[in-house]
DNA sequence: TAGATTGTTAATCGATTAACAATC
DNA sequence: TAGATTGTTAATCGATTAACAATC
């Protein structure tokens, strides 16, 4: 967020729990319910009924008073804020062990994710096929993002090829980028930047298993 | 943290972005630095020298007035805090994609975890390696737990089986669970878990690229 | 000394939680 | 109607950021 966007109203913390929601209420679809009331959702995510009415008006989630949120309708507002409605193309650079895990991932089709394309230096790789997905070598990375119009990046590569990778993506035009390598990249600010940091989930488990 | 437990001073984010201050502190001490400033640190990783001097202050690290931060202090201070100074032995259940992602992850060893054992009900699975890493069949799980005195687990199997094994898990004394399966467990108070969704980091990305 | 830094308290900001009115 | 629920505002809590004193 800089100052000149728009400020987001919704938070940080909502949008990370929409994709709990968003479970839930494919599972109430699959079962047939058709409305849900947020004590019910409560007992079903261990969130307080209050939290989840906050998120859930903050995305426009459809409401019949006094009886809940209206499941289908619900489950369209989550998919469209998060533009999970159709199917966003991106690509993956690095097909270590992380890599490829990401690519036998298919939970991401349900995600707005589709990877079209894998890229690698590693001449055992390239040319492959991994989980379906293609694996150019990274030399073809800029003529491949154009001719395909690819705006989404995973990198899953170590943290010393990181940033210069990066640079060459957002000279291709790539507008996202979601970053498992544990370094802090620098993009211009119109460039979205999801770091991800496997870590920081250990030294947090780590802190709850010593003060208990 | 519950009503009866002390209340820890240091705040989850702080814990979040210790590890990233751990490599970094690796690297200084790597290029034979001793003391290195908030103000430098500010730079090096894209936070605020406050934060910074926060974190650290709530750690332990130890400083040196006007000069800065004492380098091998400080990765003492934080591997102690963290725990990360000696090694804990860990087990992994469900070797699927990811969970062999996680079994090839050598980065564990630097953040004082050591996965010694696999668990895994698909025949193909069971009595082998997968990187150096032995794959029993998850009916051993008992047994191996109490033979090795295992503590952690490390849960990467279908949200469907989740809750079943985390409560075998409980019964055999696991103490703390790191799970990767999209569903909250339910245990007792003098268990940690540490829950990852991988779709909130995506979900981020995806808000911030439409606000973009 | 001057200046850069840590140390520490106060102010601000943002998210969560509580309270209660409005609704059917 | 009574009661369960959403809707909405206020209070609380926690984390971040600012300000400035103390230090060498």
């Amino acid at each position: 967020m800089n100052r000149f966007s728009a400020k987001s109203a919704i938070s940080k913390q909502t949008i990370r729990r929409l994709p709990q929601y968003l479970r839930v209420f494919y599972d109430l679809h699959a079962y047939g319910r058709s409305l849900v009331s947020s004590t019910d959702l409560a007992a079903e995510t261990q969130l307080l009924p209050i939290v989840i009415k906050k998120d859930l008006q903050a995305v426009g989630a459809p409401t019949k008073l006094r009886a809940g949120f209206k499941v289908a309708g619900t489950i369209e507002a989550i998919e469209n804020f998060l533009g999970w409605d159709n199917l966003n193309k991106a690509f993956l650079i690095g097909t270590g062990h992380l890599g490829s895990a990401l690519l036998g991932f298919s939970g991401f089709q349900n995600h707005g994710l589709e990877i079209v394309a894998a890229f690698d230096t590693n001449p055992e790789k390239v040319g492959q096929e991994i989980h379906g997905v293609q694996v150019y070598h990274t030399a073809q990375l800029k003529s491949i993002i154009k001719a395909k119009k690819l705006k989404i990046a995973v990198l899953a590569l170590p943290g010393s090829a990181a940033q210069g990778i990066t640079d060459t993506l957002v000279e291709c035009g790539v507008k996202a980028i979601w970053n498992f390598a544990p370094v802090k990249l620098s993009v211009p600010e119109d460039v979205a930047v999801q770091q991800e940091d496997i870590a920081s989930g250990l030294a947090e488990l780590c802190a709850k298993l010593k003060s208990n």
